[in-house]
Parts: structure tokens; sequence; C-alpha cells
DNA sequence: GTCAGATAGTTAGGTGCCAAACTGATTCCG
DNA sequence: CGGAATCAGTTTGGCACCTAACTATCTGAC
């Protein structure tokens, strides 16, 4: 199934990054360079230990992205095109990341009989029974992760991120 | 110099990823799962972002990040092994990212007379010329971008962030 | 009708990240 | 002293991303 697997995790001290440079950056700046590494090294390892407990069936942050879409949509199918703007990254990612699971059997596209550039990607019998029971196990898993937090932090954690996001986006007007 | 050039940036609308999902999810688990796919695009989106102003000097958010440690060694230079526990990535990356860094003569490592296995890497007359290129650039940039943060909300989503992580470090203890 | 442009997907080349296996140097211990 | 364990760094191979350049297909404007 083509798949990370896991074993050593080396992860590291928290990245306490680069205590010294004070010398060099102003507050506000210091503050936001801080951010931006911890957002780099957070995302990093949550999608590390994610992939750990899916190795093995789904395989990957992504590929989940991608299979629960397809159930989701219960047996239509999705164009490529409509996982590209729903998981916010490139034609070219999602092409390599189909192929993938078209390789591995869990995945079928085949094009639109009413534009014939399109194509319709469906979940196989063996894609949503990994995906089935990679949910169940998920369930368990989240519900350990998430425990430790109220439903306001969780969407204050979501608003902060998008709100970061868009500071990010185009800072080019006047 | 081995960049990445700008252009084009999908992008892609909001990650209002997968809205049909609450057929197979509970709601704090719909939840958390909503703040990984964020998190992830967000981490996608800022390192897109900030790469495409460094491109042509530093070139990336991890070349910065060591340039900017071996900036603050004022000369006084930085074993591999520093770097590793200072960035909290692994060996084998920090390996690939200063022998990049050598080539393009930014950076220069040689041998620990002390101990022969320490590599410690030192910023050329270039490398230094280019990170405080850089640091100049980023104190506008940062500025402009982080100008609609109070220290609270960034201070509160490092926070957040840290947790988060924590959360997936080792839900395995009973 | 045709032909330029937009659109959907693919491919090639490159980056950052990881795990695992390997090399050399150092330290520890009997 | 000498071999085992440990430690620093490299290499190999794989995944998820990206950009840029390409192929088909469709659409729209003349």
């Amino acid at each position: 199934m083509s798949v990370r697997k896991p074993v050593e995790r080396p992860s590291g001290p928290p990245p306490a990054v680069m205590q010294k440079i004070r010398q060099h950056l102003s507050e506000p700046e210091l503050q936001g360079l801080r951010t931006v590494f911890i957002l780099r090294a957070t995302a990093q390892h949550v999608d590390n230990a994610i992939s750990e407990w899916m190795a093995g069936s789904v395989g990957s942050v992504a590929r989940y992205q991608i299979l629960m879409a397809l159930w989701a949509s219960k047996g239509k199918g999705i164009s490529h095109k409509h996982i590209v703007a729903a998981m916010g990254v490139t034609r070219a990612t999602v092409s390599g990341l189909m192929a993938a699971l078209e390789r591995d059997g869990l995945v079928k596209s085949q094009v639109d009989g009413e534009d014939r550039r399109k194509l319709i990607a469906r979940l196989t019998a063996k894609g949503e029974a990994v995906i089935k029971k990679q949910h169940e196990l998920n369930l368990v898993k989240f519900r350990a992760v998430f425990s430790s937090f109220t439903s306001e932090q969780l969407s204050s954690l979501t608003t902060l991120l998008h709100r970061f996001r868009e500071a990010f986006a185009a800072p080019d007007e006047p």
C-alpha cells in the first residue's frame, strides 16, 4: 500500500529556536517570526503523528483527505478539479496522489462523458473498506487527542490560523 | 542560488474542506479534523508566501532558519547537531540543507579539532551579506504582515499551537 | 467553420521532510 | 588494551508539495 512506516520519531526539543536573535529583530518581528517557525514545526509534527497511525491502510493525511471527500460523495464521484479546490493544493500534487491511489486500487477515475477533459474519481470497494476502517480508528484516536480541548479553543485556533494565512495572502495593496 | 521562483499561486478557495462529512463524524471529531486540515493548509501557504519573497537570495524558510542561527552565533560557528536541535528536524534533513548551502557558497563547515566527528558550520562572507540583506527585507515584510495582529493574539496562537502539538505527541499513557 | 484562448490533467525537475542503513570517531568497560 | 556501545553525519529511497512546460479538449469570437 506504499506507506510510511513508523518507528523512530526524533521530534527534538520544543523548537525554542534561536533565542539569541533578539540582537537583530525588534519585538513584533521576533514574535511573528517565532510564530512562523512554530507553525511549521507543529504542522510537521501533527502530520507525522497522524501518518503513523494511518500507516498500512490510508497512508497519509493527504490521501485520507481525498478518500474522505470521495466517501462523502456517496458514490457519485468527484472530479479531480474539485479535489484540487477542496484540498487547496495544486493540480500537479493531486495528479500524483490520484495516480498513487489508483495504483493501490483504492480509487478509480474515468473521463466524464459530458466534458472529456474531466476525470471523475470514485472509491473502489477496496477503497471504501479502507476509509471506513480508518474512520473507526480515527474516532478513537481523535477523541483521545482532542479531549483536552474545548470547542472554543479549537475554533479560536482555526480562526487565528485563518487570519494568519490571510495576513500572508496579499500584503500588496496600499 | 537554487531557488523557487514565484509566479502562479493557485491557492484555491479557503479550505472549506468536506462540508458533507458530518454524516460520518460527530461534532468534536469533526472540529478537530477540520483544525488539522486548516493547520496543514496554513503552514503550506505561509511557507510558500515567505519562500516567494526569499527567492533569489536565501531561498526558503528552512535555509533562512539555518542562516539566522549561524548569523546569531557571531562568527563562532555552530555544530550541525546544534542546528538539528534548534530546528527540530532530523539529521538527514539538516545534512541535505547544509550540503546545498555549502554548494551555494553561503556556508562553510569544517571538522571540529576537539571532536573529529563534529562539523562546525560558519557563514561565509557571501552568506553573511545574503542574510543581512534578507533581514532588511524581512523587517519590512513582517511589519506589514503582522501589523494586524496584537501581541496577545500572536502569543495566544503560539500557545494553542504548542498545546495542539503536545496533544498529538504521546496519546499513549493510561 | 475555424482558430485563439481557456480549462483539465500530466510530466519533469526540484525542495523539504522522514526512516533506515551505513561510516568514522569517541567513549566506556571489563 | 581492545571490543561494544554510542554519537555525528551521510546516503538511499520515498512522500507531499511546488513551478513550468506540455497535451487534449472545449468555448467563444470572428
